[in-house]
DNA sequence: GCACTCACG
DNA sequence: ACGTACGTGAGTGCG
């Protein structure tokens, strides 16, 4: 396909890391391995504009397909100069990535590993780190057009080896299908960026502070004695060698204590500074992770939030989302999910809205492994947790107690990771006894499952990878281990992944086709986070309704022909908080 | 720069 | 006898 076109590698140099934040330095093109051209560009904004203007007739030209090692960031880079990045894209990390999950995709890694050849190192030019740390725009041009030129060209220089690894992985389809179309829809989503309250969370800050110095205060009484409640390690020896609270666990690989929410839950009863600690941190998390450091993060030239979603980090084909992460906002805590309240919509003409998938991983579970029991019970339409527990502890739905559904959801959530009885039962807090049990009359319900579960690792034994529905390709180095922790690891993740992974295949359809038909109908609202099950958009008010339909037949829709039904579920609200 | 802890799905 | 959950990113402490 891409050699049947016209073909270009393109690169650009900045003077940061952030596209939303940087500025153009120059523009470097190779169409011939082995030679490259560099384009410097003015830091009068008036002039690098219209330099790069210049270049129009071949990045906007749908018919030269585009080489990048992660384009994404290049594409940000012209949107903010004026050009959309037209042809089809060839990534280089997201092309390794899909070949090889597991490893890294720089592209020093890539030329090191598979063309033999050392690159320039960054810091070469421009330093590492520190105050001393200069930008490309003060490197000599002498340099910066070597450095630029080397990029361009060793990323041609990629494209016939990672093509080659592509066709033989069968890799060719999920990349034109899924991770080309994402690359544009990613862009979009994180150039549009999300509106954040700084107001609201700088004013949270205030009385977190208030709260968080008074357990300090508190713990100090109650413990006899300062000290660093943010070091663990001084946690640990105020608690186990001063207070002589019991410890009956392992050290850690450093020889610490542990003081993990698990331990000290558990010894809460032991001295009343434990739970004063316990809550101290869960305040100090939220005050230094979201609520001091989001407002930070509001791009100067936007008024919003440009996360950076990476699509070629997650081995199991995952997006993550970082500088700032978005997919970590807190919503189980009362106190945390108060930061949600703080992503709101772009002006009073907008909501927030938020479509979920229910229990996703779960109705993939069923699909794949074709378990007839498990596809019955999510066509019944019931309540799974409690079809399940209804099932394993063979009494009557209507007769399920809340525990016997508590734990009936722990083991349908243990399933998707291939636990096995001993954290079952750690989870539960039941004996390895019960939860031996537990396991072996849920297996007894759903035999096509454990069947499927065997199946799965018995192939990933015999190939040396697993897949997901759409053809996502994970190696297994370890699952032929001798060393049987090692392999019992490589087993869990033969069968996570393609659960995981399917669920995130079909959240990426989804974004593309809602993407490409807000397009389309030239709506106004715009898609801002994924949270691998969960797709959030800032919506124009009157195309509430439109916006609705759309998002529901897409999500439900990303894979056809499903035995599975999907359902998804939609708020809305003045804030991310009130759209759940 | 690693270890620990903890936020999410 | 022993022992783990699957996938991430970020802040803090400390050597």
């Amino acid at each position: 396909m891409l050699s049947q076109q016209k073909t270009i590698s393109f690169d650009t140099e900045t003077t940061g890391i952030d596209a939303h934040q940087a500025e153009l330095v120059g523009l470097s093109f190779s169409v011939t391995p082995g030679e490259a051209y560099y384009m410097p560009v003015s830091a009068d904004q008036d002039q690098a504009r219209t330099t790069v203007a210049r270049f129009k007739g071949i990045l906007e030209n749908p018919e030269i397909s585009k080489i990048g090692q992660n384009i994404k960031y290049d594409m940000a880079m012209m949107k903010w100069y004026g050009v959309e990045l037209a042809g089809h894209l060839y990534d280089t990390m997201i092309t390794h990535y899909l070949c090889e999950p597991d490893l890294r995709h720089k592209l020093d890694y890539l030329t090191e590993s598979y063309l033999d050849y050392k690159m320039v190192p960054i810091e070469d030019l421009i330093g590492r780190g520190g105050k001393n740390q200069l930008t490309m725009r003060d490197v000599a041009l002498e340099k910066v057009k070597e450095y630029a030129c080397e990029d361009a060209d060793l990323t041609l220089q990629m494209v016939p080896v990672l093509k080659k690894m592509m066709h033989e992985n069968e890799l060719d389809d999920l990349y034109i299908k899924i991770e080309e179309p994402l690359i544009r829809v990613l862009c979009d989503l994180e150039y549009e960026g999300i509106r954040i309250s700084g107001d609201f969370l700088n004013e949270y800050s205030k009385e977190l502070d208030k709260i968080i110095l008074e357990k300090e205060q508190e713990i100090y009484r109650n413990a006899g004695v300062k000290f660093n409640i943010s070091s663990p390690r001084q946690v640990g020896e105020v608690l186990f060698d001063r207070l002589k609270v019991p410890y009956r666990w392992k050290k850690t690989s450093s020889g610490q204590y542990s003081t993990d929410f698990d331990k000290l839950t558990e010894l809460a009863g032991e001295h009343i500074v434990i739970d004063t600690i316990l809550e101290y941190r869960k305040f100090s998390k939220l005050k230094s992770t979201y609520v001091d450091a989001l407002p930070t993060m509001i791009n100067p030239r936007t008024g919003r939030v440009h996360s950076n979603f990476n699509q070629a980090r997650a081995a199991t084909g995952r997006l993550s989302s970082e500088n700032p992460n978005l997919q970590n906002i807190p919503i189980k805590d009362e106190a945390g999910r108060e930061i949600r309240k703080a992503f709101i919509p772009r002006d009073d003409d907008h909501v927030i809205l938020a479509a979920d998938y229910s229990q996703i991983e779960l109705r993939i579970i069923a699909e794949i492994s074709n378990d007839q029991s498990m596809l019955d019970a999510f066509i019944a339409g019931n309540d799974f947790h409690k079809a399940t527990a209804a099932k394993v502890y063979s009494v009557a739905y209507d007769d399920v107690t809340s525990e016997q559904r508590r734990n009936a959801k722990t083991v349908n959530f243990s399933i998707t990771y291939g636990a096995g009885a001993t954290n079952l039962s750690r989870q539960l807090k039941i004996s390895r006894k019960e939860a031996t049990e537990l396991i072996k009359s849920y297996f007894r319900e759903f035999s096509g499952l454990k069947n499927y579960m065997d199946e799965t690792v018995k192939q990933a034994r015999e190939f040396g990878y697993v897949k997901t529905l759409l053809g996502r390709r994970r190696n297994l180095r370890d699952i032929n281990s001798r060393n049987s922790l090692t392999a019992s690891n490589a087993e869990r993740v033969a069968i996570n992944t393609p659960i995981q992974g399917t669920a995130a295949d079909m959240i990426k359809i989804a974004m593309i086709d809602i993407h490409q038909t807000i397009k389309e109908k030239q709506l106004r609202s715009r898609m801002v986070l994924q949270v691998h099950d969960e797709l959030v958009f800032d919506v124009y008010k009157p195309e509430l309704e439109t916006l609705k339909s759309i998002i529901q037949d897409k999500m439900k829709n990303a894979i056809p022909n499903l035995k599975v039904p999907i359902l998804v579920e939609i708020g809305v609200g003045n804030n991310w908080l009130e759209a759940h």
